[in-house]
DNA sequence: AGTTTAGATTTACAATTGTAAATCTAAGGG
DNA sequence: CCCTTAGATTTACAATTGTAAATCTAAACT
């Protein structure tokens, strides 16, 4: 089955990640959780749902005077789709390349080196 | 100094990297080398190269009847600018998450294994 | 019951993007 | 010197996106 994840832009991508986090949410509540950094207006919002409920990657749920919204598109999904797509367009898919990239580039924690050397060494086990 | 790198479609990156592999290229360089499996007319080629020579990614010089492009923007930089907005988009910008994410679902060679081994352990050695 | 109003639905509108076709122009061929 | 033509430039056009305003509608208040 080709499952068929839609385009998501990144206005959406920011409501989707509200609507993972906690569901059902109402349009009311996806407007109150935004990060303070975002400022779009109650209509902005309702926008975005409207194209997300096009794209069939939300549900409504009547409740009350208002909608309920549940995902409909699976979070792992999207994330791998659009981390794929990001891989190809700009590291014509090579993941190491990308990698060693992003580890110079950033800094991370002692917890999270530890856990991806641990998620390494295993692949390696599984390899030989 | 704010380093200005302009908006760079999906497209547009295909000739980019183009551009980056090998500069300076003719629009006809540029149409010959791109990868089998995009089919764009010359026109298409052409609009996209306008678009980026708008955008101040590139610049040309005029070689006989025709230009030679060569690269404005930096590789690495679009490459980083890319990289933390799909990061931010995407994962939040925890990059530890996403990185965990990508090991679990993708292959690497053993090669590249070590070598983020390799990164990774010289990180913890720095953090001590 | 009539009025306000919160939320939903419809409409708007410019910028960007993918996809070119149409047209212009200068250089090369006859 | 005129014609062809390769490449450049201009124009096109629908879909998507960011950003809402306008309008509709049913529920709540008086």
């Amino acid at each position: 089955m080709i499952s068929n994840i839609p385009k998501i832009s990144e206005a959406e991508w920011e409501i989707m990640k509200m609507i993972w986090r906690d569901h059902p949410a109402t349009a009311e509540q996806i407007i109150e959780r935004l990060p303070a950094d975002i400022e779009w207006t109650e209509q902005t919002v309702r926008t975005f749902l409207n194209r997300l409920l096009k794209k069939k990657a939300i549900i409504p749920e009547k409740s009350g005077r208002s909608y309920r919204y549940f995902p409909l598109v699976q979070e792992d999904e999207c994330k791998r789709a659009e981390s794929e797509s990001f891989l190809k367009r700009v590291f014509n898919g090579a993941v190491g390349t990308m990698m060693t990239n992003f580890l110079e580039d950033v800094q991370l924690s002692n917890e999270e080196i530890d856990k991806l050397q641990k998620i390494l060494t295993e692949k390696q086990k599984k390899k030989q």
